[in-house]
DNA sequence: AATACTGTAATTTTTTTAATTACAGTACAA
DNA sequence: TTGTACTGTAATTAAAAAAATTACAGTATT
């Protein structure tokens, strides 16, 4: 489920660029998403991993962007959230192995999955995290 | 669901070209694909309209190409499926409108998404189905 | 007239995603 | 040194989405 994740990844980074330096907790960027608190620590995870974030825990902790928003490109949001997943999906069923195509097909796509993947990163890089969030 | 649908629409287009001029039947698509024959048929209503392929009914009916695999790129076919939807998508719950951001980044992510399906488009126009088919 | 298909709607099942609950661990601050 | 407000994460439940199934009308073919 790369699909929202990276709509709440950005909108999350997002408002941590708009306020920068300021500690934002779960709960309050949760408002703004409408969503659960716990969701959005979870989605955090991957952007810590990233770098993109930083964390701190305890009393008046939260989390706020771990590199300026000038040098974080939403090809890096991106990628930090996609993991090992592709964009797009095989089909949950094995094909039967027996049909000349039906045996092969996952690994073609998967070719095709890392081209899609890697057209994406390559447009979004174009833009910055500041530039997107001087829009607001 | 953009994206195993073009998993399973390609698998299907694969078939197709694979066997020239032959009518297949949803039965037989649907064994080489492991998936259930009504969602063959709901998939190619897609392809379809797109002219992809032209299907006939009654007994020895089924579907075949539209046109030549040359003249059919991976591109087309992504396009068939995707409709008016994206491959990225928004946050089900709507976001917090009191809150700068978030009563803003709905149109930006879809600004976003377009660009993201284009590039994609883009990437998938290189390839003809005739030459993924020969790849098998 | 029997057969083998498409096309499509309605329903059920399965899978995936998100929400909720719960709680250990941590830092601040009174 | 204790209450408070956080993160981090696991486990469970609920909701939503996707796929499978059932059903059947319509249509060529033989």
């Amino acid at each position: 489920m790369v699909k929202s994740k990276f709509s709440i990844s950005l909108h999350i980074m997002t408002l941590l660029a708009y306020y920068p330096g300021e500690w934002h907790s779960s709960a309050i960027i949760a408002e703004s998403l409408n969503i659960n608190p716990v969701l959005v620590r979870k989605e955090l995870k991957a952007l810590k991993s990233g770098g993109l974030v930083e964390s701190k825990e305890g009393k008046n902790g939260g989390v706020r962007l771990g590199k300026s928003a000038k040098n974080i490109s939403l090809a890096d949001i991106f990628e930090a959230i996609k993991g090992d997943s592709h964009v797009l999906n095989l089909s949950n069923n094995l094909p039967d192995v027996n049909c000349k195509i039906g045996s092969q097909i996952n690994e073609k796509l998967l070719s095709i999955f890392d081209n899609v993947d890697n057209a994406i990163v390559d447009i979004l890089k174009i833009q910055t995290l500041e530039k997107f969030k001087n829009q607001f």
